[in-house]
DNA sequence: GCATTTTATGAAAACATTTGCATTACTATT
DNA sequence: AATAGTAATGCAAATGTTTTCATAAAATGC
């Protein structure tokens, strides 16, 4: 009766507030059906009482589901993640999963470190970003039959189940339209593809789909920037001081090439008038820039819906079946590219 | 022997493998001074070689810290959570921690039913963004004893721990440059401020000040406009449409700014030329706009970092101490605004 | 070489819950 | 009224780990 130690209600205190059994409390919370509605009732008013939350801990060591979906991207501070958890973590909610969140700053290494936190809260299934992982997480997710799913990314010979835009034809589709408008003279900011495939892919692409127009990307106008406007924005200037320019700029990503458009004005050019530039992804706010991005569209939103969706399927279906899905990519033709009169 | 059905290995597996008792495999992990080098060697091998992964759940269920942080915002799919997410994931994941995080899209009911949800998950603690939360959240977190701390949002007399910003100082200071500049003709657009305390203290902070200045802010020039760039751009038309319009706006944070900024180039007008704009929030890339945007910072990374040290604090301590961590505000003078001549 | 302390380990209880099996009390069928 | 079937519930075992207590072995002090 001293409030001293006050113990947090569990599961038989409800029982005995209820005057049943501890086995009667469980099977309300699991299977309302099998309890006579008077009973369910009677427990019903005592967790509301005693306060009691239910122990998904208690659950999870009887092999049952956790009710989380791990989620492990580069990193969330970043428009395009950020879009693509939301919808992703709408999706499991739907489903009655939680969303237990971790990144790695682009280090494979401690993906795999991440994914072995996620296991050890034996979440019910993981998410990753892209299909390029090291060997040990592949080991790992193979061993520990984990459902998993890799987002972002789509390879029609891919290992694991994925949901997403195959990179190398956005960044054929970015070259292709800047090369349908003219441009012969050509540059190419994108991020390091250390440890990341869709930047890789995406710039192979590019680059396929320029030399299969028989043009060359001189080696001064291919640089390497983060995903940051500040950086891209220097990078692009080092490209246009030199004093044979490029007429139209393929950017890995659309932050990057909000990043080109600010360097090209303030080197007093004009944005589509001397330089185009396109993006890829269609982020939010592309749309909105003055003038609009040109970009290649990644429905991000569709993405993390789709994966949410499936994931939770594959969970609740207990199956581990193979699926892939890709999802459409269109270029945007927005203001920021022009065709070469 | 049959391959059927493999079971995952637990400790018991583990202590088998490495012929030592399960109680041994538990120190193992927990209390490593206390076992034997060679006894740990040969357990390391055993888990190695079984593929062996701790279960969180089974030792959330002894009372035993979970290493969960919980972590509730309206939105992940807007830069500024983004940030302060990425930095809080960071802080506590240096302690250990894994974040678990669940959004509400700014219904403060939702938010009830996730904090519950996370509960449910056993976390050690939770981070609520803002300080207006519904009578039965803050009744369930007093009950639960659950450590818990507000984010983004400062108030000198909060019933919580809080790390962030005085949200009507930052309305305050925007005013205030614009008066300073000598601005009277000002305008104001905000987001909705139902459930947004945030939003709220800004605009009355603002007023506040508008109003200690004697002047006075016509009803037409209050618009309402949630975080998005076109609808703030939408919004800012309507405005200047009047044959009265403002020399100056006040925006609710950096995403309305930049919306208002295209709004009023969009009708043929310049920033900070004929219309001076200023913003709050300091979000990543507003610094590289172009003109920079004049804005008041609030610095998203180091609440979020604080916020995850103050927190983790808190648990590992067993304290439930009061503190309030109040962080600077400046206003930043870039290009979006200009004094009245 | 004995008593004492320290170090290393194991056995068993505890944790909060689920679930298979058993039991009881009804209801329906003949 | 006897039987079979069903609905509702309880008992007890099981889950994977930690922790307390006990014990054995080794190290230390005299």
């Amino acid at each position: 009766m001293t409030d001293k130690k006050v113990k947090k209600a569990d599961i038989v205190a409800v029982a005995n507030a209820a005057k049943v059994s501890a086995s009667t409390v469980s099977r309300a919370f699991n299977h309302p059906d099998l309890v006579n509605p008077a009973t369910r009732k009677r427990i019903n008013r005592a967790v509301e009482k005693l306060g009691y939350i239910r122990n998904r801990a208690a659950q999870a060591i009887h092999g049952r589901r956790n009710a989380t979906i791990g989620l492990i991207v580069p990193t969330i501070n970043h428009a395009i993640f950020a879009e693509v958890i939301q919808s992703f973590s709408d999706a499991i909610d739907e489903a009655g999963f939680t969303l237990l969140i971790a990144s790695h700053g682009y280090s494979l290494e401690r993906e795999y470190d991440m994914i072995r936190k996620l296991m050890e809260h034996r979440v019910d299934g993981i998410a990753l970003v892209g299909l390029e992982h090291s060997e040990a997480t592949f080991r790992l997710l193979r061993q520990q039959e984990m459902p998993c799913i890799a987002i972002w990314n789509y390879s029609g010979t891919s290992d694991m189940p994925c949901v997403g835009a195959d990179n190398r034809e956005a960044g054929r589709l970015a070259a292709r339209h800047l090369l349908q408008a003219g441009h012969r003279d050509i540059g190419l900011i994108f991020p390091s593809i250390e440890g990341n495939d869709r930047a890789r892919q995406r710039l192979e692409g590019a680059m396929e789909e320029i030399r299969t127009h028989g043009v060359e990307v001189r080696d001064a106008w291919r640089q390497e920037s983060p995903y940051s406007i500040t950086l891209a924005k220097q990078a692009v200037r080092g490209m246009l001081d030199s004093d044979q320019r490029p007429t139209a700029l393929v950017c890995g990503n659309d932050v990057i090439a909000q990043g080109a458009i600010f360097g090209v004005q303030s080197r007093g050019l004009s944005v589509p008038g001397d330089v185009s530039v396109i993006g890829i992804g269609d982020f939010n706010g592309s749309l909105d820039m003055e003038p609009g991005l040109t970009t290649v569209r990644i429905p991000a939103e569709d993405i993390g819906k789709v994966a949410g969706q499936r994931l939770t399927g594959l969970i609740l279906s207990e199956t581990r079946e193979m699926f892939r899905y890709r999802c459409d990519l269109n270029c945007i033709v927005r203001g920021t590219t022009r065709p070469l009169t």
